[in-house]
DNA sequence: GACGAAGGCTAATGCAATTAGCTTATGAGT
DNA sequence: ACTCATAAGCTAATTGCATTAGCCTTCGTC
């Protein structure tokens, strides 16, 4: 019998492929299996079980993200770094709706490579805020305001939570814009 | 055998305390029928399947959220009525950590009360926006932003998702004054 | 008091996860 | 080339949950 030649990112990769398409909660490894062309307990090899699998995949679409945050961030400032780094945020979850909701789990202390890509997600929110000068504790605050509006959005539009027909691309338009408007005016005790 | 006295109402109700004890991934037809002393098939004489279950569940703790968001908001109109909204949104979220997320499914169009309490929380937030004196499309937009800022938020916190060890609380009025003041100049252009 | 529907049960099936243990391809060292 | 340890695949067996079928009994109604 001839080798499948599977590795772990083999398998989580194809995870990814296969949540992408069938949504995360039918993530299963005889799905996987089936899908790699191998017996369901092969992929024992490879990954701990079902629970470590959906943390490498989490692992994977953060570092995932992050990297098209960072891409989306560089070389910008203000309310241009904003702009792009939340299209770039609504673009990942819309392109992978089933990778998207793996990048919201705790990243496992026991994974430095999953806790470093959390960190460089972050990180790109941070940088943004850097943009508009907010530092310390006030860029806590803001980054948890950014984190939640963006999440928020675009976990509500992947589960299909948004019922009405107008336009959700000028919806987003409208919430980047307020939230660039907020960090503006970020710890001016919101007097306008 | 002496009858358990079981129904809809009362499965779903048990169902609601196990998430909230265990999470909701772990909602099983299983521990809900240990729980109310009963095999497990005898469940299928009040709900359809696990399936189901979870849509009644989501109806149920939809209701519950809608009534306690319209309670918060009755009498108030304003910064006075966002910031009540928002606490009771958040004080609803960590109360029940495992119905939470389940409000967050879309309702099912076959089941009329659930259609119904999606509709009347929904309703709670465009309260708050008439409060502002927004309405028509300009709305659609507000309500999306907000309704995006709370559930990211909140999400986020019940998934443990804010590491660092500032309090939330003060985060979470930050971001309700930020909105505030987003809501005040709502389309205004965002010029500031 | 009879009876039919409803609510409970046991038994049986199917699927996914997991573990144990076997077999063989692969590649490193002679 | 040859050996041989390891790694990668397999089958078989166990467990747990979901589901369906079909039986039995309670309960409310006439």
């Amino acid at each position: 019998m001839p080798r499948a030649g599977l590795n772990q990112q083999i398998v989580v990769r194809e995870a990814a492929r296969l949540v992408d398409e069938v949504g995360r909660e039918q993530l299963t490894l005889a799905a996987v299996a089936a899908r790699l062309g191998v017996a369901l307990p092969s992929l024992y090899k490879h990954v701990r079980g079902a629970d470590a699998l959906a943390q490498k995949l989490s692992a994977f679409a953060t570092a995932e993200l992050a990297e098209e945050l960072m891409t989306a961030a560089v070389g910008r400032a203000g309310a241009d770094a904003l702009h792009a780094v939340a299209a770039a945020y609504r673009s990942y979850a819309r392109r992978h709706p089933g990778r998207y909701p793996a990048t919201q789990q705790v990243p496992d202390p026991a994974d430095p490579d999953h806790v470093a890509a959390g960190e460089r997600a972050v990180g790109a929110v941070y940088a943004v805020l850097h943009g508009y000068g907010i530092t310390g504790d006030a860029a806590v605050d803001a980054a948890r305001t950014l984190r939640s509006a963006l999440h928020g959005f675009v976990s509500l539009e992947v589960a299909g939570g948004f019922g009405l027909p107008r336009d959700l691309d000028r919806s987003y338009d409208e919430m980047v814009g307020s939230l660039d408007a907020a960090l503006r005016a970020w710890g001016s005790g919101w007097t306008s």
